[in-house]
DNA sequence: TACATTTGTAACATATTTTATTACAGTATG
DNA sequence: CATACTGTAATAAAATATGTTACAAATGTA
């Protein structure tokens, strides 16, 4: 569900990082991103449960960052909001009395894996601080 | 179009190399994907274009490996049927008047630029007849 | 206390993208 | 000339993503 899950919460993290002692409103926030408000509180919902943000209810509430965005890294923020890279897979189980089809999944699996792997390295390397910094 | 592309489109090329002397029909291809024949017809449309296969219509027509296995990397495929890698964007156009807004599709392309040469480079080093051999 | 503002969440609506189906003209084979 | 294919367009259905409305609950403030 929300397939700019990354962008979106990067954007939202970005956003936090910038304005650290404050609590922002999705309504902030969701004009930043131009998206709907209730997206940008569920993208919160996710990063609440893994602990990287804390929110507070009410007037004046709003949520902030309840991490150091220098020990957060970007692969941190992939797993959170995308399973893992992959080139895709054909929707329809293959046809398993044919030596193909019977083990392309797994041997695409065994390539992303791969993939995620050297994707992974790469985002290990930059920290949500790192990206901030850029803007 | 098609997000599965490059799962058929390999599993397409796959079958061709088990089968190096014969033209298969995409009912036959079809059948082992579990995917409907167009479909099939329309990914083998792309290698045909760029002249991956070749095939001959008519009876007893299908289609057949163009080029040598060991001389196309996965890299190709994968820059055939899959722009490029990435974790996607918002879909609406940020608001430009804010500082992250404004360059912060920027700043993802660049880093799903370096994304896609990191993937790349382990999509060069395994040609076709390699990923085949493992059936 | 009463009011305004904000989160949290569910339910529903719309839009977009993917996949499937139908149909049929054109081409080669026997 | 019947059959079995490709090629392609048009349309339908299904799946996924995004947007909207609504409202309870929380919290600050007049």
């Amino acid at each position: 569900m929300i397939s700019g899950k990354f962008a979106i919460t990067i954007h939202i993290l970005t956003l936090l990082t910038k304005y650290p002692n404050d609590y922002l409103s999705s309504e902030y926030i969701a004009g930043s991103i131009n998206l709907n408000p209730v997206l940008v509180r569920k993208e919160i919902a996710n990063l609440k449960a893994h602990h990287i943000v804390e929110s507070k209810e009410g007037k004046n509430g709003g949520t902030k960052l309840a991490v150091d965005p220098t020990n957060l890294t970007l692969k941190e923020i992939f797993e959170m909001t995308f399973e893992t890279i992959n080139l895709g897979y054909a929707k329809n189980q293959p046809n398993p009395d044919c030596p193909v089809g019977k083990k392309i999944n797994q041997n695409l699996a065994a390539l992303y894996a791969d993939m995620n792997q050297k994707v992974s390295l790469q985002l290990e390397g930059i920290s949500l601080e790192d990206f901030s910094n850029q803007f």
